[in-house]
RNA sequence: GGGCUUGUAGCUUAGUUCGGUAGAGCGACGGACUCUUAAUCCGUAGGCCAAGGGUUCAAAUCCCUUCAGGCCCGCCA
C-alpha cells in the first residue's frame, strides 16, 4: 500500500530535537537488570508459588543504551513519529526492474530494518527489509554530509529501522539498490538481531519469541501468512454460500460438543464455575432452532489435554451447520471448501507433504468404516462374533481390545489399529457406531450407527460432520449415557446440556454440521508437520528462575 | 502417562566416545577501506559450558536429581 510524501525527508529531521520521553531517561542510566537480582526469596509474607512466573530480565544492551543516549543529546529523537513513504521495496523492484546502472531521477522512500551493515569508510552498503522483502542501499559520505554520515556510521545498527530516500539504480555486479540521499532513524533497537547468515534457529527460542521468528525467517512470516489467507478464503467461502458469521461463548456454564477434558474457571460476581468451551456446537445448532439456517464460527477452542506436535491446548476451527442438509451434503461442502482452499493457495490440486504427494482433487474417497477395516485389514467385522472378534485383536495385539463389548466397539479399535494411519490421500470415512457420536443422527438405514463423517488425510483427522441429532428424547438420552460415564471418571465425557435439549424440543431442522481444524489445515498447506509452527504463540511452560539455592 | 534425545559467548556452533580445567565464525568494540552483498583486512573484549549434587588429584565431558525444549508412542481435533 504506497504511502504519499506529505513533509520533505531530511537528514535535518535528526536535529529537530522531540522533547526526551521519560522512558529514554532511563536508559540514561543504563538499568540493566541481571538477573541475580531478582534470585532469593519474595518479600515477606509475600507467596509467588501461585502467580504467573516470568523471567524478569530486561535485554537491553548497554552498548545499544549508550548509542540512544548519545542520540538524545544531539537533539535526535529514537523514537519519531511517523514517517512518509512513497513506496514499498517490491514496488521499487517493480517499477525499476528494467533500471540500469544509472539512477533514476525520481526520488523513492522507504522504511523499514536494516538486516544488514557493510562499512567501507566512505560508503557503506545495507540490506533494508520491509514486509514486502529486502532491498540493498547504497550509502555515500558525499550525499550524506560529514555530520549525518559520521552519525549513522556510530549510532544507527544493524536491527535498527530507518526511513530513507534516494534514487533506485543497478550496481556494477547488477544489484538493485537504492542510491540513498537523506537517511533517518525512525526506532533505536536496544537489542541486537540474531546471526545474520545462519539465523535463529533455536525452537524453542522461535516459538517463545515469535516476533524475533517473524523478524529473522521469511519461512515463518511465510506460514503466517497462509494462515491468515486460509482463514479469509473460509470466511468468503462460507459467506458466498450465505452462510452467516455468528460469536458464541467461549465462557459456558456447561461445556459441551466434543469428549474432552474442560478448564475449568470461576467468575467472582456471579459466584459460579464457568468452563472454556470445547467446542462452540451446541450453541450454533440453538441459532439453527432459532432460525438461522446457514450458520458457521470460527471458533478457538480450548482443551486441558497433552501438548504434542498436533495438539495445542487452544486451537482454532471452523463450524459450519446448514438445515435440510445431510451428512452427504456437509462432505461435498467440506470437499469444496477444502480442495478450494489447495487451488487458491497453493495455485495446484497436489500438495507435496511430510514426503508424500496428496491429491486434493474432486470427488475424494468415501467408504464406510466398516470398509475400510475390510479394505485395509482383510476383515469382515460385521460378519464375526465377539469370540472371533477377540482372537483376531489378540493376534495383532490390538491395544485394549478386551474391553471391547460388542462389534460396533471392536469395529472402532480396529479401525484406528489397522486403518487411520494409512489414509494419506485426502479420504472421508463415514457411518461411525452410535455409541461414541452422541450429537449425531442414528444412520437412516443401519442399525446402532450414526450418519458421521470424519475426514483424514495423511493420518491426520482434519474433520468431523454429521446429519446432526435433532430428536431431543434421543438427544438426551445420549447425554444421560454420557454424564453417566463422566460420573464414573470419563473425564473427557460431556455434561449434560438441559437448555440445549430444551432447545432441540423446540423443533431444529433436519441439519447438516461439519467442524474442519484450522490448524491442521495451515499445516498441510504450509508443509509443517508441527502444530506449534503455525501457531503464533503457541503454550510453553513458563520459563522459570532458576530456584534460590537450596540450603 | 511411557521411551529416546538436546541445552557451551547475543546468534550459529566445535569440544562429550577415550575426564587434564573452553575453540571458531558471525555480531559487538577500536582501526583501515567510496560498487560491496555471509564484504575484506588488523586488533580487543565477551563463556563459573541450563541449575544443583556426586565420583575423581582433576569434570563441559562420567553418575544422580531438577528445570526447559525437541522427536516418537498412547489419548484427543
Amino acid at each position: 500500500m504506497p504511502y504519499f510524501v506529505s513533509v520533505p525527508i531530511s537528514i535535518h529531521a535528526w536535529s529537530q530535537s522531540e522533547r526526551t520521553p521519560a522512558v529514554l531517561l532511563a536508559f540514561r542510566r543504563n538499568v540493566i537488570r541481571q538477573s541475580s537480582a531478582f534470585r532469593g526469596p519474595g518479600p515477606p509474607g509475600s507467596s509467588r508459588a501461585d502467580m504467573t512466573e516470568q523471567n524478569e530480565n530486561v535485554a537491553f544492551d548497554p552498548i545499544r543504551c549508550e548509542k540512544a543516549n548519545t542520540l538524545i543529546q544531539q537533539g535526535v529523537s529514537c523514537y519519531p513519529h511517523g514517517f512518509e513513504r512513497t513506496t514499498t521495496v517490491s514496488g521499487v523492484r517493480e517499477r525499476y526492474e528494467s533500471i540500469g546502472h544509472d539512477p533514476a531521477t525520481e526520488q523513492s522512500a522507504l522504511a523499514g530494518r536494516l538486516y544488514t551493515v557493510r562499512n567501507h569508510g566512505k560508503t557503506v552498503f545495507a540490506d533494508l527489509g520491509d514486509e514486502t522483502g529486502r532491498i540493498q542501499l547504497y550509502i555515500r559520505k558525499n550525499d550524506l554530509g560529514d555530520e549525518a554520515f559520521s552519525r549513522f556510521v556510530e549510532l544507527v545498527d544493524r536491527g535498527d529501522i530507518v526511513g530513507v530516500s534516494g534514487r533506485p539504480f543497478r550496481t556494477r555486479v547488477g544489484e538493485l539498490s537504492l542510491w540513498v540521499d537523506d537517511l533517518c532513524l525512525l526506532c533505536k533497537a536496544l537489542s541486537d538481531l540474531p546471526e545474520k547468515f545462519h539465523g535463529l534457529k533455536d525452537t524453542e527460542k522461535r516459538y517463545r519469541q515469535r516476533y524475533l521468528d517473524l523478524v529473522m525467517n521469511e519461512r515463518a512470516r511465510e506460514t503466517f501468512r497462509v494462515r491468515s489467507r486460509v482463514i479469509s478464503f473460509i470466511r468468503s467461502f462460507l459467506a458466498d454460500r450465505e452462510f452467516l458469521e455468528f460469536e458464541t461463548p467461549t465462557l459456558q456454564p456447561v461445556y459441551g460438543g466434543a469428549n474432552a477434558r474442560p478448564f475449568t474457571t470461576h467468575h467472582h460476581f456471579l459466584d459460579q464455575t464457568l468452563y472454556l468451551r470445547i467446542a462452540p456446537e451446541l450453541y450454533l445448532k440453538r441459532l439453527v432452532v432459532g432460525g438461522f439456517e446457514r450458520v458457521f464460527e470460527i471458533s478457538k477452542n480450548f482443551r486441558n489435554e497433552d501438548i504434542d506436535s498436533s495438539h495445542n491446548p487452544e486451537f482454532t476451527m471452523v463450524e459450519a451447520y446448514e438445515a435440510y442438509r445431510d451428512y452427504h451434503q456437509m462432505m461435498d461442502l467440506t470437499e469444496g471448501l477444502i480442495s478450494g482452499l489447495v487451488e487458491q493457495i497453493a495455485g495446484t490440486t497436489t500438495l507435496e507433504y511430510d514426503g508424500q504427494t496428496l491429491d486434493f482433487s474432486r470427488p475424494w474417497r468415501r467408504m464406510t468404516m466398516a470398509d475400510a477395516v475390510q479394505e485395509y485389514a482383510g476383515i469382515d467385522v460385521l460378519s464375526l462374533d465377539l469370540e472371533e472378534l477377540g482372537r483376531i485383536a489378540a493376534e495383532h495385539r490390538v491395544p485394549d481390545w478386551s474391553a471391547a463389548k460388542n462389534q460396533r466397539e471392536f469395529l472402532v479399535l480396529f479401525f484406528e489399529f489397522f486403518v487411520e494411519d494409512r489414509l494419506v490421500q485426502p479420504t472421508f470415512i463415514h457411518d461411525f457406531p452410535v455409541e461414541n457420536s452422541p450429537l449425531a443422527k442414528r444412520h437412516r438405514e443401519k442399525e446402532g450407527f450414526t450418519e458421521r463423517f470424519e475426514l483424514f488425510i495423511n493420518g491426520m483427522e482434519l474433520a468431523n460432520g454429521f446429519s446432526e441429532l435433532n430428536d431431543p428424547r434421543d438427544q438426551l438420552e445420549r447425554l444421560l449415557a454420557q454424564d453417566r460415564r463422566r460420573l464414573e471418571g470419563d473425564a473427557e465425557a460431556q455434561m449434560i446440556d438441559y437448555d440445549f435439549v430444551n432447545a432441540l424440543a423446540l423443533g431444529m431442522p433436519p441439519t447438516g454440521g461439519v467442524g474442519i481444524g484450522i490448524d491442521r489445515l495451515v499445516m498441510l498447506l504450509s508443509g509443517h508437520t508441527s502444530i506449534k509452527e503455525v501457531i503464533l504463540f503457541p503454550q510453553m511452560k513458563t520459563a522459570k528462575e532458576p530456584a534460590p539455592d537450596q540450603e
